[in-house]
RNA sequence: GCCCGCGUAGCUCAACGGAUAGAGCGUUUGUCUUCGGAACAAAAGGUUGGGGGUUCGAGCCCCUCCGCGGGCGCCA
């Protein structure tokens, strides 16, 4: 990456200044390389100058005209120059410029992947909405971040397996099993009750009516806690399945479905109750098994095992910390990630420090832990705000949302925003604004070269032969800068968890190469020069790659016509 | 009350502690007898919520107010 090597070239300067006399010995700190904010002022530029002022004991323009002085000379570099008050900046060569769109069009698509992962085995785990009704548009960026993120984590030479966390175990799935048992019962004319936190969407209703038609009235005529046993069971295996269609139509795959319940089948949420009272972190108070998290400096201990007083069932106590423990165990220990990614939203920010405490407590490095909390996004309806309620059906689904403004345009629009930012979501708007959405117009640009591929196909104009020294024009060689932006990108992005920087640089990209497409004819009759032709084709290739692998890292279709 | 996040152009949002704070949409104007006009070029639009502080340099870091969202239970 051309970055990486500048900043060598400029540890290289400030060593040879030193061994030169010109500067101080001090030891060189790590080289920052930023972008100039005006085009004149080159394409690259750094402040280490003003940063070094103190240890080198010089005025900062000097240090700046040290390094220039002593800057190695290297085919990418066309200059390099010092500027008030202290800033280096550097010009790429343009005719190494020029030569990268034969780099990138041999990378083809691998074009973008970094180095930086080494191979390290990452697990994400994301959006793991409770198996009790259709996915709703609530879970819609959490499950554009951890896509996303995967996505950007492959390209950065991770091993990603993703996951989704399933929440078989507890109260809210037997809910769900007595909604169903109520619905089967209702709809063979019983007069059965409806449960007071039973679930009332139109699709408990729907799975009952299956459920009938397939079994009879198996579950009617078997004793009350047995049928709701089995009908949870039903009931979640069928709503997964609506959930892994609704996902799929989003270009999302898990690699993995986990089971929570599994956690406790398998003996080892006992397992790690009994390493946590080893180390005397546990304690019983009032019939309940709590874990001493004020020991390891949180402001209060948390109940992992609820009393009997308290909730009837046994299979019922453990909280939601109880099962996070051997979750995080079985992620980092049993299946041996070298880190753990989740992708939370803000409503359980609270959860972070227990689960990073109960790592540690279980000897754990938290730092293998990171969980991403993203802003919820606030949802209206024509200025009105929505509620989401899956228990009283009140809920907008995912599904409708595609049907309405599209993947790719839901997929962009969720991801473009940092997850730290609470995104305003207008239901109503979206759809009108559909057509606005700055995604087609990345589209749409990738779309046109593949016209212009097209049309020189069919006026027999063959690849190959092309001298790509001829691409001189200022639009040629800024298009060329902005796609070897992507290897940048994807470090930035990877490097901070942050998929937002991707929709932006999209943007960026696809301005580049409408600027170019304005300002440099490619085929006939416009273009006469038949060189200049297979030049500008080879650059067009090029950009209609990295245009879609920008695309495609965001979850998002590069089409070839619109 | 305490904890976390956020307050940037009319709207939705960007901006490794760096140079004159940028995009999209919207508004206004222009370009082109369209290699795909879902385009390009330009203009208007800002005291980065207020006030202090640190720094050569602050939208970004610290303090303090105000506002918004979320969390503070043997709920899940």
């Amino acid at each position: 990456m051309i970055r990486h090597t500048l900043e060598e070239l400029l540890r290289d300067a400030l060593s040879a200044a030193q061994t030169a006399g010109d500067l101080p010995t001090f030891e060189i700190p790590p080289i920052e390389i930023a972008r100039p904010p005006k085009p004149n002022m080159g394409d690259y530029s750094t402040s280490l100058a003003l940063k070094l002022a103190g240890t080198a004991k010089r005025a900062p323009l000097q240090i700046a005209q040290s390094v220039v002085k002593h800057f190695p000379a290297h085919a990418a570099i066309a200059q390099v120059e010092s500027v008030a008050p202290g800033f280096v900046n550097l010009t790429l060569a343009p005719a190494w410029l020029a030569q990268q769109v034969n780099e990138i069009n041999a990378a083809g698509a691998q074009f973008g992947n970094v180095p930086l992962g080494n191979g390290a085995h990452v697990q994400i785990e994301f959006v793991s909405a409770n198996p009790t009704g259709p996915m709703t548009v609530a879970s819609a960026r959490n499950m554009a971040i951890g896509d996303t993120l995967a996505r950007l984590l492959r390209a950065a030479n991770y091993r990603v397996a993703t996951e989704y966390y399933v929440n078989d175990a507890g109260s809210q799935v037997r809910h769900l099993g007595e909604s169903i048992y109520a619905r089967c019962a209702q709809q063979r004319g019983r007069d059965e009750p409806f449960p007071d936190d039973g679930y009332k969407g139109e699709y408990v209703n729907d799975i009952a009516r299956a459920i009938l038609e397939r079994d009879g009235d198996t579950y009617l005529q078997m004793e009350y806690p047995a049928a709701v046993r089995a009908l949870k069971k039903i009931g979640v295996s069928m709503m997964l399945e609506k959930i892994r269609a609704t996902l799929a139509r989003a270009g999302v795959v898990f690699d993995e479905w986990f089971s929570e319940q599994s956690l406790y089948d398998s003996g080892l949420f006992n397992t790690i109750l009994d390493k946590l009272a080893a180390k005397g972190l546990t304690y019983e108070k009032d019939g309940a098994v709590w874990f001493q998290a004020t020991a390891l400096g949180l402001d209060k201990d948390a109940v992992l095992v609820r009393s009997a007083q308290v909730v009837s069932e046994p299979d019922e106590r453990p909280t939601y910390l109880a099962s996070d423990l051997p979750y995080v165990w079985n992620k980092l220990v049993t299946r041996g990630f070298d880190r753990a990614i989740y992708i939370w939203g803000a409503d359980h920010q609270g959860d972070v420090p227990r689960v990073l405490a109960g790592a540690q407590a279980l000897g754990l490095d938290p730092k293998r832990v990171v969980i991403i909390i993203y802003q919820l996004v606030r949802l209206t309806r024509g200025g009105e705000k929505v509620r989401m309620s899956k228990r009283a059906g009140e809920f907008d689904t995912l599904d409708d949302l595609i049907d309405d403004v599209g993947v790719d345009a839901v997929r962009f629009l969720l991801i473009t925003s940092s997850a730290d930012t609470s995104m305003d979501f207008d239901l109503q708007l979206a759809v009108q604004r559909s057509n606005e959405n700055p995604v087609y117009y990345v589209q749409y640009m990738h779309a046109r070269i593949a016209g212009i591929l097209r049309n020189a196909a069919e006026q027999g104009i063959a690849r190959g032969q092309a001298d790509v020294n001829l691409l001189r024009h200022p639009a040629e060689l800024n298009l060329i800068k902005q796609m070897l932006k992507l290897e940048e990108i994807i470090e930035l992005a990877a490097t901070k968890l942050e998929p937002h920087h991707l929709p932006h640089y999209a943007m960026e990209l696809g301005r580049a190469f409408s600027a170019f497409y304005d300002h440099c004819p490619i085929l006939p009759p416009k273009q006469t020069d038949a060189a200049l032709t297979r030049a500008r084709l080879e650059l067009a290739v090029a950009a209609k790659t990295v245009l879609a692998r920008a695309l495609d890292l965001v979850g998002v279709t590069a089409p070839e016509t619109m």
